[in-house]
DNA sequence: TGTGAAAGGGTTATTAT
DNA sequence: ATAATAACCCTTTCACA
């Protein structure tokens, strides 16, 4: 099972129209296979095939909804540059794999250049993300410093990539 | 229409099956009205209504396919600190709606503290950010410096909040 | 791979409680 | 606000090109 998901993954080749279908979904899910087939010219079977297809290949991760944070009462969005103690590989794994873990946590990317980690956070506030900094990210002990700058507002925020 | 919108998102007010709903469809937007009700012990028909209000009232932006960055192309995030030359209102609505339009911008945040604006952007190597450094995001007038920030490794990647 | 048709299931509007 | 019904549309599969 395992190879035979790799060697779809490795293997597959897009054609205009997969490209096409990614595309179209990434910037709106809900979009019937019917729908999506008189976008692309073909019959709904085929479009079904392909769909099916990116998804057994990995192309298409998950469908979500995107809510409006505000509503939802999450207030803050701020940015972290993490600095860690030392630079060991059981250091970098354990923060990563803990850091991970709090749901305030959003993205987390290790960098290259001069701080080691970035962490996109989502809170409902201020005193929120003040808990979240002295009860959770603080406390790991391979946090050497922090530095946060919050967002002020958001201008742009896109989940679909353009390719 | 506009007014009754409006109305809607300010008043309404969501209950716990609300939340579960909303928490449940921005981990998994596939799931049937059927499924949702089964997890929520709620009928067919309530959960379609519910649903049905919650995109109305602006709590559900839009429902999208994730897609396998790596897969599509998309080798390289990068992370922009922009900083702009005044702080004028016109400047600064000026680069925003600019920077927005470059498909290479996947987030703009304005920020609070040392610098003016954060982007992420997304490229597919590193001679496609040059490119888009050189001949789109620099050349706007309203730039002073760009400090940028390379990703090495997507350790965390959530769309879902957490609330 | 793509097509078209058939079967089954899900969605949606309507009704009533 | 929820439940039940019915009509409709969509998804899914299959045989065939």
């Amino acid at each position: 099972m395992k190879t035979n998901n790799q060697n779809l993954r490795d293997t597959m080749n897009l054609d205009p129209t997969d490209i096409k279908l990614l595309k179209l979904l990434q910037e709106d899910a809900t979009l019937s296979n019917k729908e999506l087939a008189e976008k692309l010219y073909k019959s709904i079977a085929a479009v079904h095939e392909r769909v099916k297809k990116l998804k057994k290949a990995g192309y298409i991760k998950k469908t979500v909804a995107i809510l409006d944070r505000n509503k939802i009462g999450i207030g803050l969005i701020s940015f972290s540059q993490v600095f860690l103690k030392n630079h060991t590989f059981e250091a970098l794994n354990e923060f990563e794999r803990e850091v991970s873990k709090f749901p305030e946590v959003m993205e987390c990317y290790q960098m290259a250049g001069s701080y080691d980690f970035m962490l996109r956070i989502a809170t409902k506030d201020m005193e929120a993300y003040h808990k979240f900094l002295r009860h959770k990210l603080a406390v790991l002990p391979q946090v050497n410093t922090v530095q946060t700058y919050f967002v002020l507002s958001e201008t742009k925020s896109e989940t679909a990539y353009h390719f």
